[in-house]
DNA sequence: TGACATCCTGAGGACGCCTCAGCTTAAATC
DNA sequence: GATTTAAGCTGAGGCGTCCTCAGGATGTCA
């Protein structure tokens, strides 16, 4: 929509760098509990500085939230590539889907944004998302070149099947967390029969 | 948490009537347009009426939810009855998911409300809700006595699975809408092998 | 035609978002 | 150390939304 997406840099100045750190601690403390609608000038007073100051570093709650959630993501995308490097690409593909779906709810909300993010270019998310798009896609392709899932399964079915988990995940009360009996039932769906 | 939900009742004055009737109108066409956290004051606006007559009629944003997706969960659960008197179990029930995925995103953001109340006594929904899951139940078991469903799937698992497939499909832009093949594969896993 | 319960109104406090003009300060240069 | 300057910080304030409540209006019933 309006040219590139906006991808919080870590400032030059001590001061600045302090505050950046600080205000991302605070946030992921405040996604974590609050859901990533939290009052930003809650994580503002939180990190001790002004809510002027959090914009000047995150002009967006998108890009705050991009940059709260950037290690796991990219955690996700490492362990991909050592997964995809196993003997077995079906246990490599599940074990992969198994800690995406946990990656995905973090915290609430979480799995919105990246869902958004997918296919949106004009958004902070957007190119870590893509990232771990190839990743899925990758190990994927190798379970289906296995004869292991399901051929006509594309990458983006995938990620549809891996976000509902994650949302029905995020909803789950203590006593009630049905995301794992999820994701079971939509690997019977997805691999092929022996 | 604080007794009985608060299930809006039509008034009993005429004037009272209209109200009621014109602000349920101008909240479902406000759903529609911007989910579920449209803006009251919009709503009543619309509606040709002060903010605190709305909040009179409703006073919780999830009473008014409730009340315009009421006609809609009643029309599911009457459907599931006249599914039931058919012949084939397992065609009613994926009739009857198909439709109820499809009520499940009416509007954005109404999902999770209703996931939330289907387990949370305290909610305007939940009376509806538990209704559904009833209806729901009563397909599954009739699907699986035979012997078309496997016998391990409980009905807060199908419900999960529904949810999560209304939540794709409430995400689902013009160009990509992943529902309809979600439910594909959720019912590859569902149903038992020939 | 009262009398009264029901209903309506909208100002106002609380909160969150976001901007911007003015001020402070780290750090580079001399 | 003094000077310069760009980077950074502050917080008041405008705006939108939520929700309440005291006071006023009106439908209804006898």
């Amino acid at each position: 929509m309006d040219g590139k997406p906006y991808i919080a840099r870590r400032p030059k100045r001590a001061d600045g760098r302090r505050n950046y750190d600080a205000i991302l601690a605070a946030a992921r403390k405040a996604f974590e509990s609050a859901g990533a609608d939290a009052s930003l000038e809650d994580i503002a007073s939180q990190a001790g500085v002004a809510i002027g100051t959090l914009y000047r570093h995150f002009p967006t709650r998108a890009s705050l939230v991009e940059a709260a959630t950037r290690d796991g993501l990219e955690n996700l995308v490492a362990h991909a590539e050592r997964l995809a490097a196993g003997p077995d690409p079906l246990d490599a593909l599940v074990a992969w889907m198994r800690e995406a779906v946990v990656h995905f709810s973090t915290f609430r909300g979480l799995v919105g944004i990246l869902a958004q993010s997918m296919y949106d270019e004009g958004t902070p998310s957007h190119t870590m998302c893509s990232a771990m798009h190839r990743s899925g896609a990758d190990l994927l392709r190798a379970a289906q070149a296995a004869g292991r899932v399901r051929h006509d399964l594309t990458p983006d079915e995938l990620f549809d099947l891996l976000s509902g988990a994650a949302w029905v995940r995020e909803q789950a009360t203590p006593d009630r967390d049905g995301s794992s009996r999820f994701l079971e039932l939509m690997l019977e769906g997805i691999t092929t029969r022996d």
